[in-house]
DNA sequence: ATATTTTATTAGACGAACCTAAATATTATA
DNA sequence: TATAATATTTAGGTTCGTCTAATAAAATAT
């Protein structure tokens, strides 16, 4: 089989390889979902690769135009390139809900994974697999899932460090995704769904209590706190 | 991301890519489990790509010491080759079994999606949905799921062509996969772990008279008989 | 306002996987 | 055994996605 293959979604279906299905990804990442357009050494860093190879590789997405783009002036998603990227990002997302919920994959080991499984090309798949999966609209990072229209249901979520002592909430996310800091909410017990209330936040460094899911007590770093995400609830 | 990704299995990381994987399962199959060896043109046929491109990759996979091979005496799996293989193979067929049993596929919309599936590099992914369809030893076409090992666990099974009026066994498989005839029992209520009976079979043309689950019977075909395998029980 | 540094683009090459056309080996047939 | 037919390989070329080195534009500092 050749690496190229038909794509679904409602409207287009524009043969975009693996490649260029990433690189269309990191765009809509990288400019906050459309906002600001993305230089091209932030996206050459993103993608791992030189900026000499995302020159060329905006070059071909233009011509497709997926992207817009003008010389030495960065480069953002079209309104096609849009539509792509938020189809990738609803089938990763969906493929975590699976892996976590399914398979029980802990949290630092599902982008891996997941980056693998976001390219396959089978829209009957992805309407059966969502469908086994209760039709989820967050993934297991508290990450919104698009619809098939590429619309999203946003949350409000705050990090735990801007929350007033004495809010209850749940964790419906985290900034970042590093493994070492997805180990550590593993190990004192913080999941997506998990209920925490902030107790006592310290004037010197901000570090805060939380009590998790009524049981026990623990003491956060100012670092971890901005990373939560809290709904209110 | 790459597309040569490393490997899991037991023993060897060999780092394949997507098409060389292909080439040697096409090989191993077309070998019959590398009983003999197999010419350029049938697997090209089989790739559906040109012979000569076929002497090329041979050529790279004979560097690799994943197949045997003399100029013009056509190729076979080396013992290395023929592990990668079976671990692609265990790979698509545990995934059929996954879209067949969780996903409710069809027949005939299983290998499309099975041959891209087979590709994900993810050791832990495979334990793990290995475990979720409480390790599975056949896939949904009646084939045998080979262990980590390679090892496969093999199962008497004759086309019902073969065998006398008065059996009844168990469908456990299907020779062949092409849509139609897969439509075509799906049509009439046959499928991997029905139970038929053979009640009679016509000698001027070899059409057979099979009774479905004890319920009702039907005629089926010479050829339709030469391509159900039963296993008696 | 000009010089320097940083960032981005072009030029030229490479490997993987494919192609077509031409050459050569093997096998079958006369 | 010689020739015809078929199968296979080699030669040379293409596209995708990458690279390094060289050049051009933009941003910053003097």
């Amino acid at each position: 089989m050749r690496c190229n293959q038909s794509v679904s979604l409602a409207r287009y279906t524009p043969m975009l390889s693996f490649v260029e299905e990433n690189y269309l990804k990191a765009i809509y990442h990288l400019s906050e979902a459309g906002k600001r357009s993305v230089n091209t050494n932030t996206l050459a860093e993103e993608m791992k690769t030189a900026p000499a190879s995302v020159s060329d590789m905006i070059k071909r997405l233009s011509e497709k135009k997926m992207v817009d783009y003008q010389k030495y002036r960065g480069v953002n998603v079209s309104e096609k390139g849009k539509i792509q990227a938020l189809h990738v990002i609803r089938q990763h997302r969906i493929w975590k809900v699976f892996l976590v919920e399914k398979l029980n994959f802990q949290w630092d080991q599902l982008d891996e994974v997941a980056e693998q499984l976001e390219h396959i090309k089978s829209p009957l798949l992805f309407q059966r697999l969502d469908e086994f999966l209760g039709f989820p609209k967050f993934d297991p990072h508290g990450d919104p899932i698009p619809d098939e229209n590429g619309q999203l249901t946003e949350k409000r979520k705050d990090p735990i460090a801007q929350l007033p002592v004495g809010t209850a909430g749940i964790v419906v996310g985290v900034n970042g995704s590093s493994a070492s800091f997805l180990k550590y909410l593993d190990k004192v017990g913080i999941s997506i769904g998990t209920r925490l209330q902030i107790m006592d936040r310290m004037e010197f460094d901000g570090s805060v209590d939380v009590t998790i899911d009524g049981k026990k007590t623990i003491t956060i770093s100012p670092t971890v706190a901005e990373n939560i995400l809290l709904s209110e609830a």
